[in-house]
DNA sequence: GATGAATGAGCATTCATTCAT
DNA sequence: AATGAATGAATGCTCATTCAT
């Protein structure tokens, strides 16, 4: 749930008070919900059973209309990506784990997927899909991989930074492993039926990262303090 | 409309006496050049690009006659499932993880797919295409499951088998991780470019396994006995 | 439920005699509906109102069959030019000019004119929306091109022949005369209600061509004995 | 909403005093300049490329705001035709051909269609298109015909007044002749490519019209005072 | 007057499927 | 078995027109 900012509308922007409750940014009110609408059939149906009719119904609007906001179908999609970097991007920022000890952070990081899971599976599924269509749009393949490498690389730098203070096991490359994490979580299914499965893949593989030490609780890695 | 009797399906073929001399075979020959085309197209294009009338053209038909061996195009892609998990099936059967220590037959396991990247890409790249499509399938999601599940069991047998004999990490549990590995094997980017990266991926999911012993070489550690 | 009856049939194409009447050339004979249906509805509607779903109705087919024949509107009209191009140029091939004297074979083909335009005006007048359209149409505007050339050219030629026996007036560029005529022919108002009017406009620029001698019969000028 | 007020057409725009200090004749401004417009991208897309939206877009403004000058694009249509028909009269009556000797008038008159073709092709262009157009549309036809028979009318006269006085061959009919032309410049190819073709053409004509006497000046006959 | 938003009717084109031969 | 022809149900997109503001 975005609630993007909105930076006044046209050049006029006066309008101290209006008879309406507030119309202000209706247009761009309109085009997120068509962007959410289609991420939605997106994770419903696949590209396959995408169709700018449904988008529109969902919305309450008349097809035509949808192409006030979007002259193509593709340019639709496009919006549809660009909101899902932005939502992950912003997502990624938004956690602090340059502050955080590494293995907090980690953890941190871990225990946020299935949280997200419950709460917007669409989004992620969304996701996944973009991920598969990436493979024959060239296009889209840049803007995955941007994503890709944003993800593996803050993943990287947390793990380098665990293995460099002793937190995590020596023999660990970072990237190769902030990649394997990601392609983990890249082939995860969903929609998760079976979070819990999840959450104790996550937990072992904390473990399997932490190393040795922790043998003693594999399922629940003791929380730092 | 369908119902269409089935005649001899697969390899099998066998038909000992027929009218004519040799016909034997020639339907299921085209019904396989029929699923090996789709397969193809839907790798290629993913199901979104799938036209029956290309998958045709590819095997030298006219379009209305594929409806002679598949009746629908729903048929004709679960002809491609079927013939995906009997492949899949096929291909784990025929390694022989089970009379092999535990450590070997991971690595073994792990060398083989790059393998399999390399010759047969169309293969793996239509089954991430399913995977994606289980989503909003009921009826391939069973069928995946259950490929899943084997992919899962049988490697969650070589786990327990290395956790016993002290070949793996002792704080490791076997489904959980095979789990884990499965997922990351899905979530994989395909088509590979990077098939280097890929190995060193592997290596080092195999180090994580195996446990501290083998910090010493983590690209590429020792083969135990 | 198809009926089935022929048991197996491969290349053996007797066929000696069949039931129906006469199939043969079905498919070019609908792709010649389509083009004539086309024509018409071009010149009744012009090109603005050119629907491919009116063509097909026309000839009593759905009109997704019309893009059995046809690929692209597009084609349609392309397939109507040629076949334009190729009725105009076998109706000029057909009339022997270079065989009659030059001042008959001018009046035979001033009466082949208004002979035309009660026959089938259709033609003439898809014809003046080609012209039309080839304003804006560069591949159209070549064809066009050439068919004016032809058809200045063959009039240039019978001038030509003309002044050198002293049949036409001696201060006659035939060549530019020809354009003359030709232009003359393109800006007639069509569907001519006023044919008689058009006949009367033919004879006196024949006289006006052959010059001052047939000053007696201005309206029918004497044929060559 | 038809019936909209028109206030002040054309060039008049007197208004002495209005409420507002300068908006005076701005509305007709914008009218013309629309019906410009319109004439504009009708000679270069036909009708079949006539977009209300386009028309508005040149003219700097919003398409709704089109509709409150001309209801319907059917009626900017025919502002356009009804433009054009003034700005011909008007040519036809500024020019004085009454008070000039005929075989004067006529190479005047000649003489300004190349000038016309070169300072604003659009509006011929644009008229090629009405006359084209006229034939299925009754109400335009009339128009057109009006138009006709002005031109036919105009010219007819002035090779009465030569005929009469010896100027031009005896042997023609004013009438007929004058459509003779009419139909060749309406005929004539345009966007005018080849301009000394076409004075090339208006010359012979000219020739032919005058009679014999100047045989030896073809292409550009010595006035005769 | 001006404008962004909205809409209905329509359009060319696609495609899996059916059917007669 | 095989195929060309045919079709209905979409599908993305267009565009003149309407309307609330």
């Amino acid at each position: 749930m975005p609630a993007r900012a909105r930076p006044a509308r046209r050049k006029t922007a006066a309008k101290p008070d209006l008879g309406p409750p507030a119309p202000a940014g209706k247009t761009a009110d309109r085009r997120d919900s068509l962007v959410a609408a289609a991420r939605g059939l997106i994770a419903e149906r696949g590209f396959e059973g995408l169709r700018t009719r449904e988008v529109a119904r969902r919305v309450g609007l008349n097809h035509a209309t949808l192409h006030h906001y979007f002259p193509t179908k593709e340019a639709l999609i496009e919006a549809v990506v660009h909101d899902l970097v932005q939502q992950l991007t912003t997502y990624r920022a938004a956690q602090r784990f340059a502050d955080m000890p590494p293995r907090d952070a980690l953890h941190a990081y871990f225990a946020a997927v299935p949280a997200q899971l419950r709460d917007d599976p669409g989004t992620l599924i969304a996701l996944q899909e973009f991920f598969s269509r990436a493979r024959r749009d060239a296009a889209l393949a840049n803007i995955v991989r941007g994503l890709d490498d944003g993800w593996t690389g803050s993943l990287a730098f947390l793990l380098a930074r665990g293995v460099a203070d002793g937190a995590f096991r020596a023999d660990l490359d970072p990237r190769t492993t902030a990649q394997i994490i990601v392609s983990f979580l890249r082939g995860v299914r969903l929609p998760a039926k079976d979070v819990a499965g999840l959450t104790r893949q996550l937990a072992q593989l904390e473990t399997l990262i932490v190393g040795a030490r922790s043998a003693k609780q594999p399922k629940r890695p003791r929380r730092r303090t």
